[in-house]
Parts: structure tokens; C-alpha cells; sequence
RNA sequence: GGCUGGGUAGCAAAGCGGUUAUGCAGGGGCCUGCAAAGCCUUUUAGACCGGUUCGACUCCGGUCCCAGCCUCCA
């Protein structure tokens, strides 16, 4: 039985699926000016976590994120670029594929663009102003009257007054009220822009998700997720829009994953201490980033740094000790007296907790140690397991001895025939030669292992 | 100010009203020519104050501290 937190009432409950044959999820992806940084890898990792472990539990999954192509920051981008906006977009949205495929991040089944769906959109500001939902403002901009949806609030647990008393609202003389916020905005001379009942324009933020997510997925659906700053006012706005445009609960279950930090700071652009995924590719191997993304639980912030990225590169490193050398093409489970697979599925039942789900990959990779000079076939079905547990949670990807020696400086045959040469200075009882070699290797970032089936190599 | 979360051993991070989390790092041992890997073993916990309980890190109340949202943000 999965249990899943809901940002709705702030607690978990059982996940019981509007149609057990589709499940829906929705997740608001990126906006495509500028490189994803790691606030972005953890929220693509963690659904992808998600929606593999959904479509584990259900025959079909839908799982759509889409694309904001179009905004304030885009145009402003392609302005300073002197470039076209579809031009910036497509190279961002290249560079995101790219990231992803590096963290090992499966694509979703659509990927819709803000562009693509301007239609939508305006049939629903339509519907908005003919419930009286929306107007248009002094500006020519669209609104929506907050006050008119008596559920605002609901999900971010704010209630109206404290957000006017707050006064971070924008006081705008063009809206008939500061909570108000915009539908759709008018065009200004050489912005991008589509046409409208309301002249020429562009959509505002919010409404294209609930526009893509009703018509892709449903006007009510089971799971719709991001990052936890979108709570509010993003999501509130989207359930204002769907529910008043359609008159029916817009989605079940809310799912926010929480911030990677700096120093225990939210990791943002405007306070400009991000690292993009692409920084710290160039130093860690996208398996090892992953891990350290699924190391926490999603809810917590996660706290960036090189320390922890490295530990975490330790702790893969030794699931990848574990299988080395091993079939793991098959699980025998006559051989297994402990059901790691029933554990593992319940660690993620539970609010999909990834942390506990790993600790028992570590006890099956202990196990495998204990078990596999003595009990090759244990061994190996242990080892099975662990893999495929392991790419259940989208790490283990990797043949281990590939994995192992990634990215070294050194070729194959050169290392051979040092270890050939140290070899011979061993059978000679030279160890001074060979303790030689083996020092100069590991200043390459080669370390040797030595075993009676003879000597064995990996990276640092 | 309003609304969310959270404070766990050297670091990271979970579960759990009483029994080893787990990983990294440190100590001791085994293995090894010596190492590495691995195994065995071991040291460091639960912000603070009350309460409930036979028993609380875990439940309840209070205090202090931290982060996030309330403005674009994953």
C-alpha cells in the first residue's frame, strides 16, 4: 500500500488512484532560459523515482512535464542575446535532455510546450470570464478574482487577509485587487505574442499547467508535483484556474520536493550561489549525483557540497565492490532467506523513502561480501537482487568493472603492462619495485587489488 | 507578523514507545609480502524543560534555535 505526504493537509495518506488502470501525474518543469542547476536534477530525479515506482504498482502511468517556453525571463534572455526566443529555448531545452540523460533520468511520456498549447489556455481565460472569474484590467491585462474563489488558500494554508496584511503583494492600480494576478498580458511592441478575445498577447505563468495538465491528463487527476517554492502562489493559482474554470477537484495528492541548499541556504539565482548539473558533471559522474539526490528524503533540504557529494561516490563505489565479478542475470529467491525485495518496496511505499530503500541495498551488498568465496550462486542471486533493486532507483546501471575504472587518464594496456611489470618484481620478491608501481599508479588514481585470481585495477 | 517544515552520534541520513538503521570517516582485529577490497569488532546520538508511561530520540505541552513560503524561482 503506498502512502504518499499531501501538501493539501499536510499528511501522508494512502494513495488510492482515481482510475487504478491510468494514473496521472503532472510536474512543472522547467523554464528554459538558462541551464538546469541542481535545485532542478533533484526534482527530475525524484519523480523520475516516482513514476518508476508508479508504473511498478499500475499498469499505466501518464506522466507529463512540461515545458515553460515562453515568459518574462525568456524574452528578456533572447533580447539581451539578440536571438529569437524559439532559438534560446531549444538550446535549453537540448542542454536539459543532455542533463538528464546523464543523471539517468527517464524521459516523461509528454513533454508538453507552453506554446504549443496558447489555444488551450484561451478557451480557459475564456471560461474564467464568463464564470465573472476573470477581467480585464485598466492595462489590458487579464486577471483572476481571487476573492471570488472561496477555496483560495487552501492548499499553501494561507488565508487572504494575512497575504494583503503581508503587503509583498504587488500593489497595482490596474487590478481591482492586489491578490489578483494575471491570466494573460497584453503584448508590447516586439514581444512574442498570440492572438486573443483580449488583443495581442501572451499567457501568464500559471495558467499553462492547468491548461497542458487538463488537457493532457484530466480535469481532475491524481498527482501533481514540483519544486516546494511553487506552493505558493504557482499551485494555488493553478487549482484557483482548474477548479473554477471546470467546477470539479483539480488534483488528489500535491507533492513538493524540497530544496537543495548552500550552507543551509536555498540554492536560487537570484542569491546566485547555484551550481548547474553541467559544473558538477565535470566532477562527479552523473551516478554518484544521483545517488546523492536520492540520499535524503525528498521532503528534506538537502545540503550541497563537494564533502557529500564525495561520500556518496563512496557508498555507489562499494555497491559496485559488491557485484563485481558476479552474474546478475537471475534471482533465485529459494536462495534468499530474507525478502530484501519486500523491504525494499516498502521503504518506498512509504512516502517513497529512498534513504531506507538504499540501506537495504547495503545489506544485501553485505551479504553478498559475506557470501561469495564460500556460496558462489547465493552470491550471484544476492547480486541479481541488488541490481535489480538498484535500477529500480535508476543507479547500478553501470557493468561494475566499467563502472570501476570510469574515466581514467590511463589506457587499459598501459596499466597492464605496469601491473605485469610489478608482477614480475613480486614473483622476484622485489617489493620494493613493486610497491613502486603501485604508488605511481594510485598518484594516477589507479588503486590495485590483489587477489589469488591475480591483480585487479579501478579508479580512486 | 501569518503559514509550513525541521533540530539525531565526527559528517551525511532513516526507522522505531523497549531489540544493530544505513553510508562515509576514526580505533582494534582477521586477511595480505605490505596494501586495497572484504569480514569481525568498536568509539562518538537524539536542542532544552516539563508531562504521559513500567519504559521516550520516538507521544503530549512549553522554551530556544534554524530553514522555507508569503515577490520571479525547482
Amino acid at each position: 500500500m503506498l502512502k504518499i505526504y499531501n501538501t493539501l493537509n499536510n499528511q501522508k495518506e494512502e494513495f488510492q488512484p482515481i482510475d487504478a488502470n491510468q494514473v496521472g501525474i503532472y510536474v512543472c518543469g522547467m523554464t528554459v532560459y538558462d541551464l538546469c542547476h541542481m535545485g532542478h536534477a533533484r526534482v527530475m530525479v525524484m519523480f523520475d523515482v516516482i513514476t518508476r515506482h508508479l508504473r511498478r504498482n499500475f499498469p499505466n502511468v501518464k506522466y507529463v512535464r512540461n515545458i515553460t517556453d515562453i515568459d518574462d525571463k525568456i524574452i528578456t534572455r533572447a533580447i539581451e542575446n539578440n536571438e529569437d526566443i524559439y532559438s534560446l529555448t531549444n538550446r535549453f531545452i537540448d542542454a536539459m535532455h543532455e542533463d538528464e540523460q546523464s543523471l539517468g533520468v527517464l524521459s516523461p511520456d509528454i513533454e508538453p510546450r507552453a506554446t504549443d498549447s496558447i489555444d488551450k489556455m484561451i478557451d480557459m481565460i475564456e471560461s474564467l470570464s464568463k464564470k465573472g472569474l476573470a477581467y480585464q484590467g485598466t492595462n489590458g491585462d487579464v486577471f483572476y478574482s481571487v476573492r471570488k474563489f472561496k477555496e483560495y488558500g487552501k492548499l499553501s494554508g494561507k488565508n487572504l487577509d494575512d497575504l494583503v496584511a503581508g503587503a509583498r503583494v504587488d500593489v497595482e492600480n490596474h487590478k481591482k485587487d492586489p491578490l489578483d494576478f494575471v491570466l494573460w498580458k497584453k503584448a508590447k511592441s516586439g514581444e512574442p505574442s498570440w492572438p486573443s478575445p483580449w488583443g495581442n498577447g501572451r499567457p501568464g505563468w500559471h495558467i499553462e499547467c492547468s491548461a497542458m495538465s487538463n488537457h493532457f491528463i484530466s480535469n481532475h487527476f491524481d498527482i501533481h508535483g514540483g519544486g516546494m517554492d511553487l506552493t505558493f502562489p504557482h499551485h494555488e493559482n493553478e487549482i484557483a484556474q482548474s477548479e473554477g474554470a471546470n467546477n470539479c477537484t483539480f488534483v488528489n495528492t500535491w507533492m513538493h520536493v524540497g530544496f537543495v541548499n548552500i550552507d543551509d541556504e536555498k540554492m536560487s539565482k537570484s542569491l546566485n550561489n547555484f551550481f548547474t548539473i553541467r559544473d558538477v558533471l565535470k566532477k562527479y559522474d552523473g551516478e554518484a549525483l544521483r545517488y546523492f539526490l536520492i540520499s535524503s528524503h525528498y521532503r528534506s533540504p538537502l545540503n550541497y557540497s563537494e564533502t557529500n557529494i564525495e561520500s556518496a561516490q563512496s557508498a555507489l563505489i562499494r555497491l559496485y565492490n559488491a557485484i563485481k565479478g558476479l552474474n546478475h542475470n537471475s534471482v533465485d529467491s529459494s536462495l534468499l532467506e530474507v525478502d530484501y525485495e519486500a523491504r525494499f518496496n516498502a521503504a518506498l511505499n512509504d512516502d517513497f523513502n529512498t534513504p531506507m530503500a538504499l540501506s537495504v541495498l547495503f545489506e544485501i551488498a553485505k551479504q553478498i561480501n559475506i557470501e561469495r568465496a564460500a556460496n558462489p550462486n547465493k552470491a550471484n542471486t544476492l547480486s541479481s537482487q541488488l541490481v535489480q533493486l538498484g535500477n529500480n532507483l535508476g543507479i547500478l546501471n553501470y557493468n561494475a568493472d566499467e563502472y570501476l575504472k570510469r574515466g581514467s587518464e590511463l589506457s587499459e594496456s598501459e596499466i597492464s603492462k605496469k601491473i605485469n611489470q610489478r608482477e614480475a618484481a613480486r614473483n622476484s620478491k622485489d617489493f620494493t619495485m613493486s610497491d613502486q608501481i603501485r604508488d605511481e599508479l594510485l598518484e594516477l588514481g589507479i588503486i590495485l587489488e590483489d587477489s589469488i585470481n591475480g591483480t585487479t585495477w579501478r579508479r580512486k
